[in-house]
DNA sequence: GCTTGTGAACGTTTTCACAGCG
DNA sequence: CGCTGTGAAAACGTTCACAAGC
């Protein structure tokens, strides 16, 4: 990386990795967790680049990002590597969350079965229809929306899943936002605005099939 | 764009745009629906830029890929430069697209109502369980996934959603591009491994997730 | 032997800044 | 005047290639 004419090195954080060296390492995460489940203790660079077309190098270059994690000549030990994965990631821990919205795709969210395995659970959702409100689903308790404040504060809450309306998605983002939630995993179909402290990650649906769709439009044209 | 030694520049296609273009295209193309809808009828790229988090000289770029489609001193026409991303992206036309697996997510997908306005319809559903199969859902037919070919040319299907668990992803990936499906997206935890022809579009759930807290851990600590 | 970690080279993407146009 | 479109410059990310280590 660019020389420190900082005076304190110690400001250069993992933070300043590149948002594409990140998302690359849950790949790697989720690629170790299975290798480790089939039996595999140690990988290199390249093996692994193979099975998630990546370069070895790009590999290596991203792990020595947070540290030096491998052994010359072997590789790297799957368990090493993804216990320092999940600690850079973060997710060494429980993270509760919170799902506001439960319509189709909330309750779909509610009883999805991948997220624990990664460190996070649904534990509360909320919504605003009087007939839902009470009721539960998959033993997590729907409360109405203006319970945000207790629900997150009351349970150390700092992530939240929005699957509202499009319509509905940025009053409820500022709702959770002013309970003290400081992640947003945004499924509604609309740009949000959020305070520069906020981190946002956004999901559509249909902005994916576009993506495809480019693809194949604009692909060789007999392949 | 670096110029053309090629002879013929005709092959200069549009499909060169960089991967982060494309992308932004559906960014774009979200925004001036919305803004259109809300009775705005032209903008210019930093009122949009604003809106989105990108800077004006990157939308301009972005669009100088594929055309000249603004207007200098006032901007670009929402309804016009909707038109022409929508030709780009190939969202033009309607899509049908075949989902597999109807568990809580695929159930989510069929019941969403998002993807019609984009050019997408699920037009059918396959499962394994036969518990499923034959049963209705949103209109939809769910077919055993023995009929994937059928279903798949007989509706000149080429876009596939998988919704299966992890173990079964990839052998479903196989059976629908043996189909004919050539673009794939896949909610499930695993990195497929496709033939060059067929697209590949992951969505991850807890990957979003730990996207999110990574960036909350390395966060300015008080901000 | 094989594999990591890494400076240096390379290529790509973003930003700058301004000429040209309505 | 405001805004687009675009070369040129800057920033950034990836790949190369090899010294060092097991």
């Amino acid at each position: 990386m660019s020389l420190p004419k900082d005076k304190t090195p110690e400001t250069i954080t993992v933070g300043d990795a590149p948002k594409a060296v990140v998302n690359r390492l849950s790949f790697y995460l989720r690629e170790l967790q299975n290798l480790l489940a089939s039996g595999t203790a140690t990988i290199s660079s390249s093996q692994l680049g193979k099975r998630l077309g990546f370069t070895d190098a790009q590999i290596r270059k991203d792990l020595a990002y947070f540290g030096h994690f491998g052994y010359p000549g072997v590789g790297y030990r799957c368990d090493e590597l993804i216990a320092k994965i999940k600690s850079i990631l973060g997710t060494d821990r429980f993270w509760p969350v919170v799902l506001v919205g439960v319509g189709n795709l909330g309750r779909a969210l509610l009883r999805y079965k991948g997220f624990d395995k990664q460190g996070f659970r649904i534990v509360a959702a909320l919504d605003s229809d009087p007939d839902k409100i009470g009721r539960l689903i998959e033993d997590i308790p729907i409360h109405g929306l203006n319970e945000i404040q207790a629900v997150v504060s009351s349970r150390g809450i700092r992530l939240a899943i929005i699957a509202v309306p499009a319509n509905d998605a940025q009053t409820v983002a500022n709702d959770v936002v002013a309970a003290g939630v400081v992640g947003v995993l945004n499924f509604a179909p609309v740009t949000l605005i959020l305070p520069p402290h906020v981190h946002n990650v956004g999901v559509d649906l249909a902005m994916e099939l576009e993506q495809l769709s480019f693809a194949v439009v604009n692909s060789p044209p007999k392949s």
